[in-house]
DNA sequence: GGGTATTTGTCCGTATGTATT
DNA sequence: AAATACATACGGACAAATACC
């Protein structure tokens, strides 16, 4: 099947890892150790746990060795509706943003970082405004337990500062939450979203951030919410990036039954 | 930063490339060439392919070459409701299945492989069903423009074939659709669905059948949709799996625009 | 804190195999 | 068949990170 030398070594390791003689969490035999077992080079051993890493099965430590990695469990985020689970924008009228879901999870986000700058296409495409004209965008990073969970970015046209939105400037939560504040200042309802969902590699700054190899391994996803008041116009573009390694969504339609804590895990 | 030489490698060619110094599509010079260029060793270039590999900038083909990769247009599926985009389960009683974006795609699936087996504890959870107990199980794989686009598997208790759903085990596609086809033979309507969105590394078969690297640099999403009954009860469940790098989805919450062809390109 | 052993990371050179043109 | 270009495999040397005494 799979002829190279590595590739053997890398499908027998595998192998034992599925089948439980390696457990999840522990070390590999090293390197050298490895050379001897299937009397190859050690560049070839090499080869042959770089598969895994790409594979993602394994993750190695300078100076410590080779590690089985575990699975995550993962943080469930609801898109529709509101839920047990923690929603994907604040929407704080109805249910206080960061609830989550069992176990007391602890919601934390940084002090929202705004900038004024000029769209970028993409933005300017989604908010509807003409490339390169002036867009508020409000920066924060969120965690759960302390472990770094998503970044998002939202952006608002400059004419709702103009029309009277001061607070959107201002580098600290909306207390009642944007959604209710627009409406309150400007009379704008948000009457619905599009969520749009993509996944791609990180970039370096979200791989540190996250916490995840620089390399493309683990991917993110990255959701555009574009928020629509009730003359069809978008009031609002929120982006989000998720690590895509401890991150899953759930949308619902219709008539469903609650989300209960059986599955997922 | 990025102290050791194939980083710095890589770090110049990504420049390049982001710049249009190279173009998009084009070859790389050879590893040769690159070796004088930067004065390093073969290997040391051939490290700096392999950083730029994993992260999806460039690929390389034995006897060729090694070329910037182009960025895929994307299938765009969406979740809620019915569209112009193509849905993810074909409910064929409103929408045709396998209505497509501009341009005509042309959307085909193979027929069902149709297998019996006992539910492995996932699939039990989801449907509800006790683990090892017997369902139904339809395999598809689906194409747009004859390229694999996804493979999905419904699963159906198997209480369903004995109440005279006797069509869920035939090989060949339900002409009206499951949904009615259910409805009318015993009375189950579906009325709502739950979608949980997760991401991962394809397995063997997949990478296979998607035409993708069979490391894991391309991810894979995997959704599982929960059909439920007008008594809460789940009645199916489908898991379909598409390559991340050519997918992307839409979900609509209250009252939004039609997607127009405006963006998302 | 310092030193040492262990383990992975980087870099080199070379030879040979395999896929494509 | 020959040339080109990437893939695999070997061996060696030193660097860097970590753990332990």
């Amino acid at each position: 099947m799979s002829n190279p030398m590595y590739r053997q070594i890398a499908e027998d390791l595998r192998a034992q890892v599925e089948s439980g003689a390696i457990k999840r969490g522990s070390q590999l035999p090293t390197e050298l150790e490895l050379r001897e077992q299937y009397d190859a080079s050690r560049n070839t051993v090499r080869d042959a746990i770089k598969w895994l890493t790409t594979l993602g099965l394994v993750e190695t430590k300078p100076g410590q060795g080779t590690f089985v990695v575990q699975k995550i469990s993962p943080y469930i985020t609801n898109l529709t509706g509101y839920s047990k689970v923690p929603t994907l924008y604040g929407e704080v009228e109805e249910s206080a943003a960061g609830k989550v879901e069992g176990k007391a999870r602890v919601f934390m986000s940084t002090d929202p970082q705004i900038e004024i700058q000029k769209a970028p296409a993409p933005i300017a495409s989604q908010l509807q405004v003409s490339e390169g004209s002036q867009v508020i965008s409000r920066h924060q990073k969120r965690y759960i337990d302390d472990t770094p969970w998503s970044m998002q970015t939202s952006f608002y046209p400059m004419g709702f500062l103009l029309k009277g939105a001061d607070k959107l400037i201002q580098a600290e939560d909306i207390a009642i939450g944007t959604v209710k504040y627009l409406a309150d200042t400007l009379g704008l309802k948000q009457v619905g979203y599009r969520d749009w969902i993509t996944v791609r590699t990180p970039d370096a700054n979200e791989a540190t951030f996250f916490n995840v190899p620089a390399d493309g391994r683990v991917a993110v996803f990255e959701i555009f919410r574009t928020a629509f008041d009730q003359t069809g116009t978008p009031m609002r573009l929120t982006v989000t990036v998720f690590p895509a390694d401890r991150n899953q969504f759930i949308v619902s339609v219709g008539q469903v039954p609650d989300v209960s804590d059986e599955s997922t895990l």
